[in-house]
DNA sequence: AGTTTCTATTGACATGACGTCAAGTAAAAC
DNA sequence: GTTTTACTTGACGTCATGTCAATAGAAACT
């Protein structure tokens, strides 16, 4: 029985969830999360800690409720390099628009909270791996551009998927999502394919 | 009589500068500026109404100090867009490391300040002109990409030379400032060179 | 049935940062 | 010699996070 199963935690996180998913995502305050939650400003606290373990908590939640496993299962399963870069690309580039909102209030937190910092760089990190994987099975097919090592074409591609573009091709140039999929597939391959 | 020339606020712009390029940047408060510029912190706020304000007057100030227009003058007086496609990467990588202080304190006040907000979507859409500029010398040169439109090339070139991917390459990465402006120059033309 | 434990409630309080206000001072400008 | 300007000190208001203490009800154990 996971932790986040306690029905109090549930309606906390998913209040939480709610308020970063509304029009006004930057005041989500630990009280508004209370009163969404039809609880007591204390009780919240009750649970979790600090402001940045509830962000922490809730990010697990939305991946449990999302199926982050089974997106991403996908591209592993794929035959070739390319197809697994495609696939990665798909999985990863539409789960973005899913976790933004709280990805959005834990990167607030990173210069000030150095809890809410690792956490998000953890995730990082995990989503790295999926760039890696991605470069290799290219490696692996010759057809990967020698222009770069592994490792830097890993970087860029791990750079290429960062949330911070996505956020600024979608939100801020107003490019629509599936715009961003096939866009974004076609640097990638200009960039790492031979 | 620029409002920067004033003694007190180039006295205030340094502190805040100094602080900001210091060890511990997000713990810069207005206390600290006002401790650092040898004033009381009651007297800032008769040069700044408010911290939003202090930060973008120190952005100006920086630029003022680090010849920005001299730094674009190069990339301007290109021959070919393949050159001043080049000497913007340059021009505009170089200067990132510079601002990137100021700029990371500017843009954690996003979401809750308008004022700083608007401030920093103003730089950003400036050098937003820059990238449209070198894009559009590489469309007269026949040499653009007919992959994506213009607005979309310099959507995408804009977006590869956002501050988030300069400190995702160079902080996160450890790739040097020389690896970091010559890959990304690579890049470029790959996207969006023929 | 009685006691303990768990969860939640109310209300008060500490902390830290931004920003404001009022009264006073010292030097420059008129 | 008076007014203006820039600054000082010290107190105060606000807002959000996080803490603490006293209380209450319900489930769980003996």
């Amino acid at each position: 029985m996971s932790i986040e199963t306690h029905e109090t935690r549930v309606k906390i996180l998913d209040a939480a969830l709610h308020l970063l998913q509304s029009d006004n995502p930057g005041a989500t305050r630990m009280a508004d999360i209370a009163r969404q939650a039809g609880i007591s400003r204390q009780a919240v606290y009750l649970h979790y800690k600090t402001r940045a373990e509830l962000l922490i908590a809730a990010t697990l939640h939305l991946d449990h409720i999302s199926n982050t496993e089974q997106r991403l299962e996908a591209s592993r399963s794929a035959n070739t390099g390319l197809e697994r870069l495609d696939r990665y690309i798909d999985a990863w580039g539409n789960y973005i628009p899913v976790i933004y909102p709280v990805a959005t209030a834990l990167m607030a937190m990173q210069k000030t909270d150095t809890a809410a910092a690792s956490a998000w760089n953890d995730r990082m990190q995990a989503m790295r791996h999926g760039c890696a994987a991605a470069v290799k099975a290219l490696s692996d097919d010759k057809q990967l551009t020698p222009h770069y090592t592994n490792r830097q074409a890993t970087d860029l591609l791990w750079t290429l998927l960062s949330v911070s573009n996505w956020e600024q091709l979608t939100l801020l140039c107003k490019w629509s999502q599936k715009t961003y999929i096939s866009h974004i597939k076609s640097v990638a391959r200009n960039t790492l394919v031979v």
